[in-house]
DNA sequence: TTTATTTCAGCTTAATCAAACATTAACAAT
DNA sequence: ATTGTTAATGTTTGATTAAGCTGAAATAAA
């Protein structure tokens, strides 16, 4: 995966162009960042590029059937990504099908664009804990892959430096004194460190995070700890 | 049966030298060993002798049809080998006599041959089970049979590397735990072997891949696993 | 036997830690 | 205001520890 978006990212695959872009404007309006894909072979290109929180798939498409991505993403990409398909097709039969394929939901044609609004916020909320990612102000962190972006540029932490962000990640806006840290990086509490040592690791992340962005995400709170902000 | 093909091999049936060539190229490198046929009875003397895993079929064939070659191999042979038809046809009502006949996909000429690899790795994806057969990025298995290839080359490997092996691919792209291996290599837990034994046979399994191919598939995460990757 | 599996010990590299020193923030005394 | 004091935090450094790799030997299985 070469990119990672930043907050809330929608794929729209769609061929029909107008619905796509109507479809965007809207997704936009509501704060998410959209990827458009017009068929099947780009929807997969976009999918293992981008790696977008939710997908949005029209069952009739050229090169590649929506069916097919679906299946695709959760066989071989073994993805629990949120898929809600666009279809002009209204049989119950047809529905159950897509699914038995892995898809949450469904939207039949043709929509409102509130309704779809409605809709994918609903997925996300109900999928939000499986999808196995983090976001918080342009930060994405993937804790079963150990992996972090920041706006979309993967950061090269270790273990420790990335378990700190993900407690951050965790506790946004919120101070966290040394030794919540701690209690994070040693669960069971089998080692005596120091608080210092939670400095050192601190710098060493916002060095790493310093060299991606001239912003400090990681701000000390004199006497209490440190808190990880929005900015 | 005279030769047992390594990998995954594609007979390509199609009277047009060009477009057999065109196609043949594209699908070698992706690792494919092709093997050409110029008519229908060509076609099915190569069927006979080489039992390719997948047949590209032209429709329009001198001698003998495309949909008789396909019968013969559905309702004579009682293959269950994987289909792809091409043809300049289509019609609705073709395309579903195709399907009738027990083709599995069809691409409607003129192609592009990205798309064609792209629906041969699909049909190949979903046929997968019923030939008992596992790929990603150049690797094929078929676990009952305990035998594996990188394009197209067999590799010689015990029955733990292989049960690696398995599990990589069985989750690619993804962080395992030394634990999570060694819970797949003994399934109900009966022995307590030692974190360093993975290492080793990860060791065994990267030489003898490395024998066959410089790039390293086998990442490994620092304090956490391995990761199986495509390259 | 031969072959596969496992452990072990030495090695290399990278991560972690703590101590020493530098800087800053708060605030009291001037 | 300015200065000094102190405690908290930042930074650097080098030692320590841990993780992973490897070759070889020991053990188990075929």
């Amino acid at each position: 995966m070469d990119k990672n978006l930043i907050g809330k990212s929608v794929l729209v695959v769609e061929d029909d162009p107008k619905i796509r872009q109507l479809v965007k404007i809207y997704l936009q309006k509501e704060g998410y960042e959209v990827i458009e894909a017009a068929d099947g072979l780009e929807a997969k290109e976009k999918i293992e590029q981008f790696d977008p929180c939710i997908l949005l798939l029209d069952l009739m498409l050229p090169k590649i059937s929506g069916e097919e991505i679906c299946r695709w993403v959760r066989e071989d990409l073994k993805s629990m990504m949120p898929i809600i398909m666009l279809t002009a097709k209204v049989s119950e039969k047809e529905r159950i099908h897509g699914f038995k394929l892995g898809a949450d939901d469904y939207v039949v044609k043709p929509f409102s664009p509130g309704e779809l609004m409605v809709r994918v916020e609903a997925v996300l909320r109900r999928t939000a804990s499986r999808c196995g990612k983090l976001t918080f102000t342009g930060f994405t962190i993937k804790p079963a892959k150990g992996e972090a972006w920041i706006r979309g540029e993967q950061l090269d932490l270790t273990h420790f430096e990335f378990k700190i962000l993900h407690i951050f990640m965790q506790h946004p806006n919120q101070v966290l004194s040394r030794e919540q840290i701690l209690d994070f990086l040693y669960e069971n509490n089998e080692k005596a460190v120091s608080d210092r040592t939670i400095d050192v690791h601190i710098k060493h992340l916002r060095e790493k995070i310093k060299e991606k962005t001239p912003k400090n995400y990681i701000q000390t709170v004199r006497g209490m700890g440190y808190k990880f902000v929005a900015l």
